[in-house]
DNA sequence: TGGAAATGTCACAAAACCTTCACATAATCG
DNA sequence: CGATTATGTGAAGGTTTTGTGACATTTCCA
């Protein structure tokens, strides 16, 4: 399964460090920022699974941010977990007021922490997905985890699926062998390149694919492409 | 929506009264109960959408009642959140243990209550029981808790039951052993994952499924699914 | 209090899957 | 046109995920 990527967005370096380190143990990929303005564009540029929030922070507080957030169409999915200081009691009613999924008083234990994420995130999980995406009677449904041509169900391996899943929500732009590589597989895996294209072989088995400009173009040179127009060579 | 019907099991007064005031302005319907066994019956009667239940109580005290009520089939759907005085961390991990949905330490914020209770309605609000589902001679009867295939009794343990009910009112979406735990274990359970699949294949086995892919289905690599539709391999 | 039922965990088995490699085939270029 | 490079393809082998039976513990009930 991809790895989930939680926000860090605190002021004091000492304490990113200490969640980090806790978060990485636990698998996760971490990205940090000490203020407001810098955490708002990392959610939009880098969308985060979740985002663990200080509530003082030198200009824009952390709660005027959560609340921008949760107002944003963008952003109001991802979930939010406030850090607040302990007995700070009006703060903490405020903090799930504006729509922070959770809250942890300081200091707190990496174990409490961590567990309060994955429930969490296990619970906004099913609400982040989007409907069926169908392009010309090739179907793929994030709910229910299936893929069909023309109502007829189809089978594919789990990295064929998120293959699938990658392109359908990024056609007609060609990706190199890495960038797949980064995508689909995540970041931080040491895999030879020439492994996505026998993926690509299986994904294309898997959809009776039989000639290769259909949906799955390789485009020579440069990478993969998932596309509904079929290209006439450019001579 | 409909009004959602709130039970208050203190034996204060005052408290009572606090509570019900500050539900009453959040829009709940409120019922009160001084005891343990006037709240039991209230719940099998009333059927109230959430029980705010006290630690202390004379005679049976709150934990006791809690846990007969998650015990019990009928009311174990209940969600139930604990009142409890401050600092009593062993407490509120009993509380969890007995099946709590979440807890509140004395003395609250009415802000704070409601904002709990709101996230814990959210979070169970999709346990509505419309009488008997059928499946292709496969029926589970909410209301005499029996399930059936083609009319033939079947025996299985209350987890199974629970399983195979959040199965039926939540077809065709895959659930990853997390989410499983979630919905069907509750909250605040630190359970294996694994743990899932030892009680997958005992509700396959107590349905007598002999191909898998029959009505409970594995999605490798993310969870099982509840379907009539079966997928035939492409190889 | 004793026994039956239910539950969570583990260890091992089985299945599905992923990666890599070797070689085949196709495209490109001088 | 041959050499060269890029991609297609099938199979092997190791790895991960899931299935399954057994066991200890707890809960339930007579």
């Amino acid at each position: 399964m991809a790895q989930k990527t939680i926000l860090i967005v605190d002021d004091e370096s000492s304490i990113r460090d200490m969640l980090r380190v806790a978060l990485e143990m636990a698998e996760y990929d971490c990205l940090e920022a000490s203020d407001a303005q810098t955490a708002h564009s990392l959610i939009i540029d880098r969308k985060p699974d979740l985002v663990l929030l200080d509530w003082m922070m030198p200009g824009t507080s952390g709660i005027e941010l959560a609340r921008r957030l949760k107002r944003d169409e963008v952003t109001s999915q991802t979930p939010i977990i406030m850090l607040t200081a302990k007995g700070e009691e009006d703060n903490k009613v405020q903090g799930l007021e504006v729509g922070a999924d959770d809250y942890i008083t300081k200091p707190f234990s990496p174990r409490e922490l961590v567990a309060r994420l994955k429930a969490v995130l296990r619970r906004t999980d099913t609400l982040v997905d989007s409907g069926p995406i169908t392009v010309e009677g090739l179907t793929l449904d994030p709910v229910s985890h299936r893929v069909t041509i023309n109502d007829q169900p189809v089978q594919m391996g789990p990295t064929e699926y998120r293959l699938l899943e990658f392109f359908l929500t990024h056609q007609e732009r060609v990706y190199s062998r890495s960038q797949l590589l980064d995508h689909v597989w995540g970041g931080n895996v040491y895999v030879e390149e020439r492994t996505v294209d026998v993926h690509i072989r299986r994904l294309r088995k898997a959809l009776q694919l039989d000639e290769h400009d259909r949906f799955v173009q390789t485009v020579r040179g440069a990478g993969y492409r998932f596309s509904t127009k079929v290209v006439e060579r450019t001579d």
